[in-house]
DNA sequence: TTATAATATTAGAATATTCTAATATACTGT
DNA sequence: ACAGTATATTAGAATATTCTAATATTATAA
């Protein structure tokens, strides 16, 4: 059976994808690191909000980020996300 | 970009694995369909939350189940539930 | 050095999830 | 019909998540 160390963690990672805007926000990200604002536009969310769901998503590990200047760019930083995905999508699809 | 609409229904899915009993009985449930008092004592929860947490993921396409006399045996409704699971395993080693 | 752009943080309200404990329902064997 | 076993439901307390709105920080350009 899987132990329950192994089920929290997981746990912790499906709860940091499951919310409508930060599956949208790791889609954008698919393509390629962006910059918050670009993020931002993309989803069409308030800064605030969105800052706070990047900031959430890199606690979990499923992004990371580097600043260049004014600007910062995050980008997934674990690929085995996108595969969840098109998995997640796959199971959507029936 | 990801539609609304499906980023909602996405979500939902992945709300319903994203707790760390319920992935257990998902786990406990690949080998096969079994009754309600056999994943009781496999996650060695209370009757009341497991029935509760089997409900939700019925709810939520996850499982399916059928009584057989005074038994309920639940199953995985959708494979790609185990899929899925597999990948989100992978990012976990990591 | 000040104005502006880019991003992050905060406190609290609103909402949703999870758990508890008790009770209800459904079925089986006698 | 009754006792026992299997499962489901309920109401509310406890907790966690999400959103709002305001403010703070950091970097750049004039």
């Amino acid at each position: 059976m899987m132990n329950d160390e192994t089920a929290e963690h997981v746990a912790r990672v499906l709860k940091a994808l499951a919310h409508p805007v930060r599956l949208q926000i790791v889609d954008v990200l698919e393509s390629g690191e962006k910059c918050v604002t670009d993020i931002v536009d993309a989803v069409g969310g308030k800064q605030s909000i969105t800052s706070q769901q990047l900031n959430m998503m890199k606690d979990k590990g499923v992004l990371s980020c580097r600043r260049d200047g004014a600007k910062v760019f995050y980008k997934i930083e674990n690929e085995n996300v996108i595969r969840l995905l098109s998995c997640v999508y796959n199971h959507c699809d029936k």
